[in-house]
DNA sequence: CCATTAAACACCC
DNA sequence: GGGTGTTTAATGG
C-alpha cells in the first residue's frame, strides 16, 4: 500500500467537508485534523488492510470500491459487505483495540483516507457530535448486517440485487450518495449481493423490466428507490 | 426437476 | 480490451 504525503489534499479535504461528521466540526479543528490525516492510493485487487493486521487508523473511502471478506483455512472466501465512495470503517476494532477481523481488497483503483488512532481518540473524547456520528454509523451498520442476514435467508436472488442496490443509498453509510446513478459493475453487484455476475445481470434485467433501474455501459441508475427498498419478485 | 454457477462464448463501445 | 449479454455443462437442493 502506497502511501502518499497530504499532497492529493484537494480531494481528501473535499470528502471531509462533504462527510457528515465533517459538516459537524469548527473549520479549526476538521482544518487540524486533516492535517494529521493521510490517503494512500490502492490499485485494483491490491488490499486496503488484511485480517489480522493491528488497525491503526479509521478508514474512509474517497474513490472507488472496497469490499470486506473473510476467507476459511481451506481459501473460501466469503464477501460480507462493500463500502463505495463516501464510506467509513473500522471503527470497531479500532475502538476494540483489538485485530482487523477481515480482509479489505479494492475492487478498482482506489483511494482512501486515513485518520490516525491518536485523532480518533482526541475526537472521540472532544467532540459530541464526533460521537453522535459514530453511533450513527454504528446503529445503521448493525442494521445493515441484521438486513443483510434477513435478505440472505428469505429473499431470492433478485430481490436481494434489488435491496443491495437499494442499500447504497443509506444516508447514514454513505453520505456522499447524491445521484441516483450506482458506478458499479455488474459483477461488482454480484459480489456484493452473493450470486454470480450472470445471475445479477439476469436480475438486473428483471428489475429493468419492472421500471425500477435503466442499466447502462458502466453502472446502473435507480429509477425508483421506495420501489427498489421493497421489491418483491414474481414468482 | 429446477435453479444456480463456472467457464466459455460472441457482441460492442 | 473490458464490460455486457448468452450459452453450455456441471452441480446441488
Amino acid at each position: 500500500m502506497r502511501q502518499l504525503k497530504t499532497a492529493s489534499m484537494k480531494t481528501l479535504m473535499e470528502m471531509l467537508r462533504l462527510s457528515t461528521w465533517g459538516r459537524a466540526l469548527p473549520p479549526e479543528t476538521l482544518a487540524r485534523v486533516a492535517g494529521e490525516m493521510t490517503e494512500s492510493a490502492v490499485p485494483a485487487g491490491g488490499d486496503v488492510a488484511r485480517m489480522g493486521e493491528p488497525v491503526t487508523h479509521w478508514t474512509g473511502v474517497i474513490e472507488g470500491v472496497v469490499k470486506m471478506s473473510v476467507s476459511s483455512p481451506q481459501g473460501k472466501v466469503s464477501t460480507l459487505t462493500g463500502v463505495i465512495a463516501g464510506g467509513w470503517f473500522g471503527e470497531g476494532s479500532l475502538a476494540k483495540r483489538e485485530p482487523r477481523r477481515y480482509d479489505v481488497i479494492a475492487l478498482r483503483d482506489t483511494r482512501v483516507a486515513l485518520m490516525p488512532r491518536h485523532t480518533f481518540e482526541r475526537l472521540r473524547a472532544e467532540s459530541l457530535s464526533f460521537n453522535d456520528f459514530l453511533f450513527q454509523l454504528l446503529n445503521a451498520r448493525l442494521a445493515h448486517f441484521i438486513s443483510m442476514l434477513e435478505q440472505d435467508r428469505l429473499l431470492g436472488p433478485d430481490e436481494r440485487v434489488a435491496r443491495c442496490l437499494a442499500s447504497l443509498f443509506n444516508t447514514d453509510l454513505y453520505p456522499l450518495a447524491l445521484s441516483p446513478h450506482v458506478d458499479l459493475q455488474q459483477a461488482e453487484i454480484g459480489l456484493l449481493s452473493g450470486v454470480s455476475r450472470q445471475r445479477a445481470n439476469q436480475a438486473l434485467q428483471a428489475l429493468q423490466e419492472a421500471g425500477l433501474v435503466r442499466l447502462e455501459r458502466r453502472g446502473v441508475t435507480v429509477l425508483d428507490l421506495p420501489a427498489l427498498r421493497g421489491y418483491s419478485a414474481p414468482h
